[in-house]
RNA sequence: GCCGGCGUAGCUCAAUGGUAGAGCACCUGUUUUGUAAACAGGCGGUUGCGGGUUCGAUUCCCAUCGCCGGCUCCA
């Protein structure tokens, strides 16, 4: 959480939007003290899409308290209260605070005001509150204004401190931008890839099966193929090497990638040898024990590991005795640990580098219950995934490579509305593995790369994964939360961690360079994000039915099915609507379900083997030769058409 | 995980402290249809699951599972 105070950027005027919002926070607290004096409260800032307060009570606030909330703002905007800045000393700060009874939090926002600058307060009608400001004149200019929702929020955005209650609103210049605005997020609820993904049967998540895991049904299936042969066909373009691993690794293996102790809270619990289990209780090992002894390194793999990494990366109290190691498998979190193990099967020279080594991975995270989402956040998923294992001089070649991956992706699809966001490491954190010259020249190299890319981008520390920086693909979806999808991530760590090597023109080993790299992301969470971006109208080579044959009546159900056995013969994906329906209910049918053609066939079309052709895209398209129509569809799939998306996108 | 809300038929939603209802979908029949909904009938629910209060609970209470919005987290 930004306090509105540590950015130079707040002591800028606000736009007059922000000052619309910002002081419609102010009428919101001071609403809300007038119906609740003892609240206590925090910040409430001004965001992208409106504002908000965040409010320490006992009473729990419910949906009725909005619309009093809200009533009692009406109220204060008609009051017409005139908003005043004035300025104080540290001193006197204090004292207000004090004598309003807003010490709990304001004393520490008042503490964040570094020395020399500003300290202001804004006051209206009997509100006061610490702020920098700026903010309307007259409380009269706020006249559309909503408040949506009651969300608890840790002050200072930190779990370890109390929830507080955070009021969410949103409140514009006019009263029809306001219409307009709640109106645009009725109409991202119709895009919602969960709502089209359950209307067009794309997926399913069941509770017995488990939150966060995917269903695919036969219409997703087809979708996540196709685009899995897309993407398979671009691999073998650049040199890939397809590979399977499976879904399972020992515990080992990933102590020595150091994904179990980095990680060990978002992982399912590792899967112990049920005899292992028999012999423990038989020994009355104590669950606690027990989890010391899974969790524990063996001295033998510490020293090896400390060694490769040439510090103190496992420490004495990580480790125990071999005999007390309690091993067994885990679900794997990530599939580098299985390539690099393919990669280390054989010697190397210099000459196969780079190693490309792709699969589709299936991966698996413990993702908090509150977080998981749809298909976008879930437990289960599988990634594009892909090792390059390179010599240093490739580094910078091959991360273009792996964008322009990426790029041909996104460019294909449609999707232009991304941004990328360089991660680099947080330097006040500890969490990284490897040593710091290693990291300084594998941020530079993302830099580098994404500054090929044509693209803008921001670099964010404290981004990184914990043993290399990344470039990310990031879009949002329809209700404006952001998504991680195409990710490239340099990592000089886990070849030291692992002791990869390759014979250089010197005959001397070397350290190869690993990039991870995942144009989807996840299949999953693409997928959700792709059913948002066409709003379930998904161009040809990628709808499940691709075409729908709509007899006009039973007289012509023979040439209709003749024409759908052409229309399968030729690859299509086509159907039929055989319902004893007018054509006008067929017609609908097919748009609802989102079909890119549908082939009406009467008896005129039938004596001349004929369709006559719909779009959903474009309406009626007159009649032509089936065997035409199936060239233009062939045409259409081959090239990744985006033509049939609906033009309303 | 935390705060708040929600959970009724395949879907969208009604209703009540006294044995649950509509539209769509589905099935059957009639209709044989020309570019976004023909008509009629039928099938369909232990009201998420488990307790409690009550003569009686889908409704009130508790617990639990799940979903939604947000927070925290996200290799």
């Amino acid at each position: 959480m930004k306090s509105a105070f540590q950015s130079p950027k707040s002591l800028m005027p606000m736009s007059p939007l922000e000052e619309i919002r910002h002081s419609c926070s102010h009428v919101l607290a001071s609403a809300v003290l007038r119906l609740f004096p003892d609240a206590k409260l925090d910040i409430g800032p001004p965001t992208d899409t409106g504002f908000y307060y965040d409010i320490d009570m006992d009473k729990a606030l419910v949906t009725d308290d909005l619309e009093r909330i809200e009533a009692e703002m009406k109220k204060i905007a008609k009051e017409n209260q005139s908003f005043r800045r004035k300025e104080v000393s540290r001193e006197e700060a204090a004292q207000i605070i004090t004598e309003r009874g807003q010490e709990r939090y304001k004393l520490g926002r008042l503490a964040d005001i570094p020395e020399g600058e500003a300290i202001s307060f804004y006051e209206n009608g009997e509100f006061m509150d610490l702020c920098a400001g700026t903010h309307v004149r007259y409380s009269a200019k706020l006249k559309a204004f909503k408040l949506l929702s009651i969300a608890g929020a840790y002050h200072r955005g930190d779990e370890k401190n109390k929830q507080l209650q955070r009021i969410y609103g949103t409140a514009f210049a006019s009263k029809d931008e306001l219409a307009e605005y709640l109106e645009q997020l009725e109409q991202a609820k119709a895009r919602d890839h969960r709502k089209i993904g359950k209307d067009l049967k794309l997926f399913h998540i069941d509770e017995e099966v488990g939150q966060g895991l995917i269903l695919w049904t036969p219409n997703g299936s087809i979708i996540r193929q196709e685009l899995q042969n897309f993407i398979s066909g671009e691999l073998t373009k650049q040199g890939y090497q397809q590979v399977f691993t499976p879904h399972i690794g020992k515990l080992e293996l990933y102590k020595t990638s150091g994904h179990f102790p980095y990680y060990k809270d978002s992982q399912f619990p590792p899967v112990v040898e049920r005899e292992f289990l028999e012999r423990l209780k038989g020994e009355g090992c104590t669950c606690a024990e027990l989890s010391n002894r899974v969790e524990a390194v063996s001295p033998n793999l510490a020293a090896a590991i400390n060694k490769r990494t040439g510090t103190e990366t496992i420490t004495e109290a990580d480790t125990l005795p071999q005999e007390q190691i309690v091993d067994g498998f885990m679900l794997k979190p990530m599939n580098c640990p299985h390539h690099i193990k393919l990669f280390d099967s054989q010697p190397h020279s210099y000459r196969d580098l780079p190693v490309r080594l792709a699969e589709f991975g299936t991966v698996y995270r413990w993702e908090q219950s509150g977080e998981l989402s749809g298909m976008t956040r879930v437990r289960g998923f599988t990634q594009d995934d892909a090792h390059l294992f390179c010599t240093e001089e490739q580094v910078a070649e091959e991360i273009i490579g792996c964008l322009t991956l990426v790029k041909t992706v996104l460019t294909t699809l449609g999707m232009s509305d991304y941004r990328v966001r360089v991660g680099l490491r947080n330097p006040d954190s500890t969490k990284y593995t490897g040593d710091s010259a290693n990291w300084d020249k594998a941020e530079q190299a993302c830099r580098d790369a994404a500054q090929t890319l044509d693209v803008p981008f921001t670099e964010e520390p404290g981004e990184a994964a914990f043993y290399g920086p990344k470039i990310d693909f990031v879009v949002k979806d329809v209700i404006g939360r952001e998504w991680q999808l195409g990710t490239v991530q340099v990592d000089y760590n886990l070849p030291v961690r692992f002791d990869l090597t390759y014979i250089g023109a010197d005959n001397e080993k070397h350290r190869p360079v690993m990039i991870h790299r995942a144009p989807f992301g996840s299949m999953e969470r693409f997928c959700g994000v792709l059913i948002e971006h066409f709003g379930g109208d998904f161009p040809l080579w990628l709808a499940p039915e691709q075409v729908r044959v709509l007899p006009i009546s039973d007289k012509v159900m023979d040439s209709a099915e003749e024409v759908l056995k052409q229309l399968k013969a030729a690859g299509l994906r086509a159907g039929i609507d055989t319902h004893s329906d007018k054509l006008g209910a067929k017609i609908r049918r097919g748009e609802l379900d989102k079909i890119p053609y549908t082939l009406v066939l009467g008896a005129k079309e039938a004596e001349i083997a004929s369709v006559s052709v719909r779009s959903r895209a474009k309406g009626d398209e007159g009649v032509l030769k089936v065997a035409d129509v199936i060239t233009r569809f062939q045409n259409e799939i081959s090239t990744r058409s985006l033509a049939v998306k609906s033009e309303s996108k």
